[in-house]
Parts: structure tokens; sequence; C-alpha cells
DNA sequence: ATATGTGAAATCTTTCACAGCG
DNA sequence: CGCTGTGAAAGATTTCACATAT
């Protein structure tokens, strides 16, 4: 089940799949098959089969795919099976949504650090975390080893906090300022801008 | 300058473009080119000159692009030179920081409506609106002609939600809540998941 | 000299359709 | 009989490279 030359694009559909696989997990489904998950999802049997296929074998011919083996093997290939603790920079009201929000702690994933800039903010807590310094970013991030960085400062300090965060050794940030940032070549960078969503559905209204 | 038939990889392209062209009108720079724009946001010049050639010509050989046409050219691709209004439903942290939120007004929306269904959050005053009653969906979205939803409930009942803004006549939904919904085919979804966003990260760690 | 707009080529992605296994 | 896994075909997207305009 080896993990290279896997087209990004197939790696985008995995956390979909997965998420609709936990949703059947949780409904007490046992046993699925590529043509009801595509069905859920609004992709095709046959792509599921494909892309899954690249990773091994995890279906039974005639009778599907075991709900419980496909999620298990899905957070093993989505690295998900571990806890990846989060860096949060930003501390206004989404930065307070994202650090109350308890979807991660069920999905890889936890809040560790809070940091903002504003002298009002330092030294608040938030969810049991107390907001530090900015100054300190690439010192705290650097010796807690974390990995995973999110950004939800104004737009103008985006970049900044960006390259802090690669100094700090973070590899991977979940951006919610609508700016494109600059990251060496091995920091994987995903957007998240309800403008940008919302523009792509308004091109098909009227 | 015809719409149809435009691939939809193309039109989720647009809002980037438009994005970074207003970084650049507000900074001031009038004249860009596909070069210049594509390495701000990281694609080829010819992607971008492909994807603009769909809807009409508007460089000039050997001098590039004037920004501030460009941009309203987009945004009247996009339909964002007007503003729509939005139903929001789900007043909890993130709903709050969506009601919020400063950059849609000057992007081409605004939130115009806030739904719950917990008695603690309706009456309440957000962001200078009054939290009415989730009950009254149908009636209050389908009598403002609203267009534009954005769901932030929890995945327990963001399908329910998902039905009455479409019985309201909502064609377009952002949805935050972990689940894909289904919709009649003439009504536009888009997804924000940071799990999703996440995930697709971690694959490439270690 | 510079940079667009665009057919043609190259590459990537999806769908088809079926052998093969339970 | 049902459903997976997969080569091959079809289809979609991106890149190339250049004629053309400034």
């Amino acid at each position: 089940m080896p993990s290279n030359n896997i087209p990004d694009i197939v790696v985008g559909r995995l956390p979909r799949y997965l998420q609709a696989l936990e949703h059947m997990h949780h409904d007490g489904v046992h046993t699925t098959s590529s043509q009801e998950l595509g069905s859920m999802i609004g992709i095709s049997a046959a792509q599921i089969r494909k892309d899954l296929s690249q990773f091994g074998e995890f279906g039974r011919q005639g009778k599907g795919y075991a709900v419980p083996y496909l999620v298990s093997q899905l957070q093993n290939i989505l690295k998900v099976s571990r806890t990846w603790e989060m860096a949060l920079v930003g501390a206004g009201n989404l930065g307070h949504a994202i650090a109350h929000y308890q979807g991660f702690q069920t999905h890889g994933f936890r809040v560790a650090l809070i940091f903002d800039s504003d002298p009002a903010q330092i030294g608040q807590t938030i969810g049991g975390m107390t907001v530090e310094d900015s100054a300190h970013i690439v010192d705290v991030i650097h010796a807690q080893g974390i990995k995973v960085g999110m950004i939800t400062v104004p737009v103008e300090s985006a970049q900044t906090v960006a390259d802090d965060l690669v100094k700090a050794g973070v590899q991977a940030i979940l951006n919610y300022a609508p700016i494109t940032l600059a990251v060496p070549e091995n920091v994987q960078v995903q957007y998240i801008d309800p403008i940008v969503s919302l523009q792509r559905m308004t091109f098909y209204l009227e």
C-alpha cells in the first residue's frame, strides 16, 4: 500500500469518503458498496473503486466494503489515527469559534496553542488555553514540535504569520485569510474563504 | 461574452483571480500580466489566459491587463457587481463569527437574516439583526426573495435545514456542517469543512 | 521587445465494461 | 447473482508554442 505518485485530486476526495463512512459507522451500517457510498456523496461508483485501488484492495467481490475496516484504513492513509496538535494564530471571532469547535478531537486534531498580537487578547483564556503573544510563535511552536497551523488573522498580517509558522517548522497551514500565501514547496496550504466559495456559486445564479 | 459551456473548474478559479486582482487594485497597481498574476497565486500564465479567453478579450498584446477593468469584468462574470442578501442558519460560535465578518459587504454579499432553533438564541441581537426562529425559515426567506443561504448548524440538523432552504427558494448554499447535502440539481452547494482540508494535508506529512 | 489569445499536443482524469471472486 | 478491481477508451484539462498586436 505505497503512497507515492497518488494524484492530488484523489487525495482530495479521501477525506470525503472517510466523512461519509464515519457517518455510516455511527449509524450502525456495517457493510456498504461503491454504489451506495457514491450516491451518498455524489461521486460515481467507478471513481471510488479506482481511487481506493490506489492504496490496496479493501473490498470483497460480491460483498462490498466492511465499513469499520475501510474507516480504519482511510484513517491510516490520511495519517489521522494519531492526533495532530495544532497552533491557532488569531483570537478574533473566527479564532474563538475554531478554538471551541468540538469536531477536531474525534478526527485526528487538537488545538494546542493560541496566539494573538492584541494586548487585550494576550493572557485571556479560551477553551482552557491561554492566548500567547504572537511574538513568541516561532519559539513556542518549535519547542513543542507542532507541525500544523491555522491562520485566522486579518489579511494584512497573514503572510507574516505564515512566514513565522514556516520558521517554526510548521508543514501544513490552514489559511482562513483571503490571500494566497507564499510558502516553501514542502509546506502544504489549504484555503478556506467563504467569499471564494460564494462567488463560485453566484456565477450560476439568475 | 456568453457563459454557457464554461467548465466548472474554470469557474472555480475566477474568484481567486478576482481576489488577487483586488489586492493589486488596493495596492495601487494599475497594470498586470498573466505572468505576474499567475506567480501571485501559483497558477500558470497560460492557464490564466485560457480561462479569461472563455469570457472575452480583456488584455492588450504587449501591454497586459488593466487591473481596474479586469476587476470589474470579473465582478460582472461572477455576478457580484450587485449585492446578494444571505440567510444564515445557526447562531452558534461559528454563526456569530460569520455574522460579524466584515468581508462580505465589499465583495457582493450581506447577511440579511439569522435563524436558530434554540429558544435561548431566538430574539437575541447579533450585529444589529434579531435571531429568528428556524420554524419560520421557509416563510421569511421566501417573502424576502433571498437566494443564498449559509448553514452553520450541527450535523444532525443540516439536511433538514437544507430542505427548508430549498423549499424557501434558495438556489445556493454554503454548508459548514460536515455532511454532504442532498439537494435538487439546480441548487448549488459549496462545502467548508476544516477537517476535510486538514486531512488533505496530513496525507503528505511525516 | 513584450505579452495576449489560441489551435494543437501532451497530460491527466473519468468512465466504461468485464474478468474473476465470493 | 452481485460487486470489486482494473486495463483500455473516452473525455477533460493543461501546457506548448507561435501568430499577432502594441
